[in-house]
RNA sequence: GCGUUCAUAGCUCAGAUGGAUAGAGCAACAGCCUUCUAAGCUGUGGGUCGCAGGUUCGAAUCCUGCUGGACGCACCA
């Protein structure tokens, strides 16, 4: 701080502005020896420090395929998990799969229907996911002309939900759901009997349950993987929730993505159905047309429908209640489409509304298998700590013949691309070969595995695009785009990089530097090298390539900056639109200014300037999830 | 109808708290691979920043109105 004036050489006024000169030489050497020193922690910063944030984000529906529409929420919830975790906060990834609601009653009976006729059960074991949605399609198709089939799911949900709310196990209903302690990979024999014929058995004529007066023993229920008897419906519901969740997962690290706690919608039920109550006692809800509301704005919020169940709002009030008790977070992101804004809204209004009336809540001594006290104690605490990140909708989206896109076919259509542009290159560069083959100075080395390579290009095409604009603007979707290598995408940056490191590999070779690039983040071997040129100049004002190499160090010394516009912002896109200008930069100055055959000492500065800039590139590439390439 | 949000080059987008001559990529055209990876680079053309007012020394950016699109608006999630 104190020669802080060595970095600038002049002031000047001009106009309205005042302009200072910087010292450019001395600017650029300590930038560059600053990334060099602090390498993967260049550019972090300290704002959430003490701080927790939880990212709630992908939320898939279970028994539906993981479709590029979920992508968006996976790609930019993760991305913002990197980028709060670089500034320092506790950071917590949370799965809110929705695994509540009459579609699993559609589920179950059209399971139960289609189970022997023309559905293949080895179908069921080999890809469930899409066997379960072949059966939804299916009960849609064949409920149209058959309302029984309406009614039957109806009743079958209705029991699931019951069987749901009255479970004694508390680690069922608060605990991580995607613990893979029960296996469920061997179906139990009974569930066969279950699909055959027992809805007959249980539901009367008016369309409802029948009494079982020897629960144990009655037809509707199978035993779970522990022995213990359990409604057919519920086994049938765990059994796909625990399938999906398996699946999910596959897709999730195929893409980088992890997540610290799986929770479900089904979770949050039966402290619904309570806290409804509560509302109702404490005068904050009260009763419209037999629905419960809370009363706000212009649109009241309808928190119990006239039934009695409980909605997606009450049971997300509830959860955010259970994440405070457990986490005490700072900040809760949603990343969730702007199209469920008014829902979020609504949300942030009940916590503003229970903060303001924080003392008409009467404390309840019935309390059951949770502390009510403290429970609503929390609930004034949380307003002004939830955020909707909402993004715009994908449109157009279909397949070529005009489906829905599932991720995993979106990603393997994006890396046969990349696999034939593998292949080319490497047909290209044999040819080329022959010429070089005369002074023999190629090594001749083609891509290491190429299969792996061209996965995680496509893998970066499309998490990139998805991360490349701002959230709020819906995305045109279009394959040509989508599958483009070129220009603004993912490859392009990854290509940065791969080059870089082929880069250096050759003038280490060339002239035997030993650079251990390899180590660059986990050996004390650069430090070393970092002490060892305390008093030397990586560059000069008057080197021939000074103008290129200080627009770029420049443009390094901005990445601190550009993570904290992202995270003040929530927005990925800033971080995407840095890099690409970051690997503009470098690609003109590699296609300007060639290295090979110049001063030792001159090169070997020049590798130090190169390390430095894929340190930025590779920081922010992880800060998006897409995927790093050594070579391509 | 009400609410939210968006409108910048032919197309996709930067330009985020008002600042100097509005920038990229794709597409088009013209070039560059027998010295570092052409998934790249260099250049050319392309703009009434939706329209109209207002605030300001200064507006793509802030305010008002209008037009056009997207989304949402009580028992789905």
């Amino acid at each position: 701080m104190k020669d802080f004036k060595q970095y600038f050489t002049s002031v000047s006024a001009k106009g309205a502005y005042i302009n200072f000169y910087v010292n450019k030489q001395k600017f650029a050497n300590y930038i560059i020896k600053k990334i060099l020193t602090e390498k993967n922690n260049y550019a972090r910063n300290y704002l959430g420090k003490g701080k927790t944030v939880i990212i709630d984000f992908s939320s898939p529906n279970i028994a539906k395929p993981f479709g590029v529409g979920h992508l968006r929420s996976t790609a930019i919830g993760m991305s913002l998990s990197h980028i709060y975790d670089f500034c320092g906060y506790e950071t917590i990834k949370i799965n809110y799969l929705g695994d509540f609601g009459t579609q699993f009653g559609k589920l179950i009976t059209a399971f139960c229907r289609f189970k022997n006729t023309n559905l293949d059960l080895t179908e069921f074991k080999n890809d469930p996911i899409k066997f379960l949605y072949k059966l939804y399609v299916k009960f849609h198709s064949e409920s149209e002309n058959n309302p029984e089939l309406d009614a039957e799911a109806r009743l079958r949900f209705k029991k699931l939900e019951q069987s749901i709310i009255e479970t004694d196990d508390i680690s069922e209903l608060f605990g991580d759901i995607s613990d893979d302690s029960d296996n469920y990979n061997n179906i139990n024999s009974d569930v066969y009997d279950f699909c055959k014929d027992s809805f007959k058995e249980y539901s009367t004529e008016e369309g409802n349950i029948k009494e079982d007066k020897n629960k144990d023993e009655c037809k509707g229920k199978v035993a779970d993987n522990s022995g213990k008897k359990i409604f057919g419906e519920l086994y049938l519901w765990k059994l796909f929730r625990k399938l999906s969740i398996q699946e999910f997962k596959r897709i999730y690290n195929m893409i980088n993505v992890s997540f610290d706690f799986y929770e479900g919608e089904s979770q949050a039920s039966k402290i619904a159905v309570y806290l409804v109550d509560m509302l109702l006692k404490a005068k904050i809800a009260e009763i419209s047309m037999d629905a419960v509301i809370i009363p706000m704005g212009k649109t009241p919020a309808l928190i119990a429908k006239s039934d009695g169940t409980t909605l997606y709002l009450s049971r997300d009030i509830a959860t955010a209640m259970l994440r405070f008790k457990k986490f005490k977070f700072d900040k809760m992101l949603y990343v969730v489409g702007s199209e469920q804004s008014l829902h979020f809204s609504q949300l942030f209004n009940v916590f503003k509304i229970l903060k303001e009336n924080e003392i008409k809540f009467e404390k309840r001594k019935d309390t059951e298998k949770m502390d009510a006290d403290s429970f609503f104690e929390c609930a004034s605490q949380i307003s002004g700590k939830l955020h909707h990140i909402k993004f715009g909708r994908i449109i157009g989206m279909s397949t070529r013949k005009g489906n829905l896109v599932f991720l995993e076919d979106y990603i393997n259509e994006a890396k046969e691309k990349a696999q034939l542009k593998l292949k080319t290159d490497e047909q290209n560069a044999s040819n080329i070969n022959v010429y070089k083959l005369e002074n023999s100075t190629s090594d001749n080395s083609s891509v290491p595995d190429a299969d792996d390579t061209a996965l995680k290009v496509g893998i970066g095409a499309v998490i990139f695009n998805d991360l490349k604009t701002r959230r709020s603007v819906d995305v045109n979707f279009n394959w040509d785009n989508v599958l483009s290598f070129e220009g603004q995408t993912g490859p392009y940056l990854q290509y940065s990089i791969a080059r870089i490191n082929s880069l250096i590999e050759k003038l280490n070779k060339e002239y035997s530097f030993r650079i251990e690039i390899e180590n660059l983040y986990n050996s004390e071997a650069f430090s070393n090298i970092i002490a060892g040129l305390e008093k030397k100049d990586f560059c000069s004002i008057n080197d021939h390539d000074f103008k290129s190499v200080f627009e770029i160090v420049k443009h390094l010394s901005l990445f601190g900056d550009t993570v904290k516009d992202a995270v003040s912002h929530d927005e990925p896109s800033i971080i995407s639109t840095y890099l690409l200008d970051l690997a503009a930069f470098f690609n003109s100055y590699y296609q300007n200014y060639k290295l090979m055959n110049l001063e030792p000492d001159f090169v070997y500065n020049r590798i130090m300037f190169l390390i430095s800039v894929k340190v930025v590139l590779e920081s922010g590439l992880n800060l998006l999830t897409v995927p790093i390439l050594k070579k391509m």
